[in-house]
This record gives structure tokens, sequence and C-alpha cells, in this order.
DNA sequence: GGAAAAAGTTGAAGTAGATTAGGAAATATG
DNA sequence: CATATTTCCTAATCTACTTCAACTTTTTCC
């Protein structure tokens, strides 16, 4: 399927629009095809555009003064990536992004997405909406860390978001879940002490 | 200070308004004044409204089966808070919204703010800006709660936060930080093994 | 398709932080 | 302004999870 029409038919999950707005909203974004293990936010660097996954699987993670790799956020189909800290206030950012496997992405430069809220304020309405449900999942996810097990939030996370447990290393997922990889395993094994 | 003025000043740090559209703006909040302990959202009500804090302390919090309280948001003057899940989908609650001193908060109904969206595209602008801000912020914040030690998490806050430290209980500072109120009183006082 | 690298597993030992319990300050309220 | 309630502190014990180390399985890639 073409990529500039999964985007089109993705934003007007949201907003409806005309034949003529969608294709104006879909000609700002850029196909780009990135191979296992390859950067497309690095530290340092200012995250100058946003990624819409068309398909494949990506992760954001920082690493810290040990090399210990966390991961922040994950994203397969139809989800959005990027460091938004960066890429928000076009700061230096902090983390890498990373695709886990070979992945087809949909680019919106930082200048275009400006253009294109300028130019309707549907597309404002847009961001807003994505930026909204983004803030919502993220206060979830805050309160998931804060009050549950590590093993209630693999098993959360195994129920809510099936389709991303075929795509993501467990390495990934481990610190995505706060946990180290040898107890995740340890729990996906039913080795946890005290369980049977 | 008139509270109304103070949203029209706010309003402008992120976008310029005529003073019709500012006196417009404003126009739909509401003053509201609130009692130490008061709840101004609560599990299984749809949170109708946000709330801007003119003056005061608030936090958002959960409650587990055993009746632990972990706080999840916490906002003084300046500061926005509500359940955003609930609010934004307008679905029911699952956290509280309580006052931790007496507060003066501007109300604004979710309706209210529909309307200001639809009557002007500034508006919609000034909801995706503090949206995003929003994700940015709890995108660091889940960094420092996967990547950082109790210890290191405390001495974060009160250098970012130091305006909070006069107003927040310890109870509701430590959960919001991902420990008990003993292991901070430990970290407060030095106690913490290992440490002067 | 075989060697090397990367990812996942297991178990023993260690530790950051939780739990429990009791007392001391601080704050609210009649 | 006294006492009841809430908040905070301290110390001993405990545990969920980490660290370390060695091994097995899977994946990569020449």
């Amino acid at each position: 399927m073409d990529p500039q029409y999964q985007i089109a038919s993705y934003i007007q999950r949201f907003i409806s629009l005309t034949e003529e707005e969608a294709s104006h909203f879909s000609s700002k974004f850029k196909v780009v095809k990135v191979r296992k293990k390859q950067f497309i936010v690095q530290p340092n660097f200012t995250a100058k555009k946003r990624f819409y996954v068309v398909e494949g699987a990506l992760r954001s993670f920082v690493v810290n003064e040990s090399g210990q790799e966390t991961t922040i956020a994950l994203a397969i189909n139809d989800w959005w990536i990027t460091d938004y800290n960066s890429y928000i206030f076009q700061q230096p950012a902090t983390m890498f992004v990373e695709a886990l496997e070979s992945s087809t992405l949909l680019e919106l430069d930082f200048e275009k997405e400006q253009d294109l809220k300028k130019s309707n304020p549907k597309f404002e309405t847009f961001f807003r909406i994505i930026a909204e449900r983004g803030l919502a999942s993220q206060q979830r996810r805050i309160t998931m860390n804060l009050t549950k097990s590590a093993e209630e939030r693999y098993t959360y996370f195994t129920e809510k978001y099936p389709q991303f447990l075929q795509h993501i290393p467990q390495y990934a997922l481990a610190s995505y879940l706060g946990m180290t990889t040898e107890f995740l395993s340890k729990i996906r094994n039913n080795k946890v002490k005290g369980k049977s």
C-alpha cells in the first residue's frame, strides 16, 4: 500500500478532510526506509523530524554514563516516534531513536509541520489531538510504573499491546518496563520466587 | 490580583492576542476557591473541567486495593491539573484531584474549551502547545523514573522545582518520586546507608 | 552453512528500597 | 492553649529486584 495514502487515512481517523486537504497534508511527508540498527535521532543533534511508522518497529532510548541503555518509547505501525523534548523545542536530543527491524517511515520536518499548522486550522487540531492522546497515555504509563510490580507491568503490557511482542526484543522491552532482561526472563518463564 | 487577568497573561506567554480575544478567552473560566483536602475530581465521575492554579497547591493521586495512595501529578500556581485521561476522553476518572492547601483556581469546562477552539484557531494553537509541553515534560519524568535512583530523583526535583517544596507535604512528594515517605525522610536527613 | 555475535536463560549472592513499629514534631481545632 | 490528629523521623528487619557469571539458543553474515 502507498505510504502517502496511509498517513492520509490515519489523519482522517481524527478529523475529516477534503481530498485536496488530505493530499496537501500527505505531500509534506517523505517516505524513508531504514534498516535494522539504523539511528534516525542521535544525542546532541536536534531532532528535526518526527516519524510516523508505516511498517516495522523502532525504539527510543537513553544511555547512561556506564553505557546502560534504557528504552523510553516503542513504536510499530501507526505510531509516532521521535525525541519529543528535542523536536518540540528544537533543542539537542538526549535520546537515540533506532530501528529494531527494517522499517518504512514517513518523516515530517519540523518546519513543514509549522507550515501545515499555519495553512489550515484543521491540521493544528490534528496535532493537538495526537499530543493530548500522547499525554493521556503517558499519564497511564507513569501510573503503572509507580503503582504496579514488575510482573504486573509485564502482564499489563502483553494484554494491552500484544502486537508489539512479535517485534520487540526482550532486552528493549525489559528496560521499557523498568526491569532488567534477566528479571523479565524469569517472569516469562515463571521462575520468580514464590510463583508456581 | 484579578484571577481572570492572570489567565489572560498566561496564555499570552504562548500566543499573542488582541485585547478582545484575551477577554473572550478569560470569560470562559470560572474562579473557584477550594479548601485544603477538598476534592475537585473523583474516581468514577467524569472530570468535566481542567483547572489552572492561580494560587495554592494541589495533587492528583490514585488509590490501590489496599488503600495506598500514589501521587501522579502536582500543581502550584501557573500549572494545570485534572485527570487527563478522564478529561480528554470524557470518561470516568480513576484519580482524585485534591487541594493540598486552600487554593484559588480557574476552572475550564470541557464544553467551553471546545467552543473556544472552534471560535478561534489561536486557542486551538494554545491548547496544542500546552499539550505538547506536557508531553515533553512527562517524557522527561518517565526517563528520570527509569534511569535514576531514589536519591537522584529527589535531588533533581529539589533543584528543578524548589518552589514546590514549600507547598507539598512529604508524603505526597515521596510517592510522586516513586518511593516511600520513610525512605524520603532518610534521604533528606542523609541517613541513606553509605552517605555521610 | 558454519563461525561469530547477539539475544535469552538460569542460579547464587547482593542491595536499594519497602515494611513494620514506635516515638517525636508539627498542625489543626474545639 | 490544650489535646487530638496528622505528618515526619528513626531503626530493625525483610524482599523484590539487581548484579554477576556461566551457559544455551538464536540470529547474522561472510
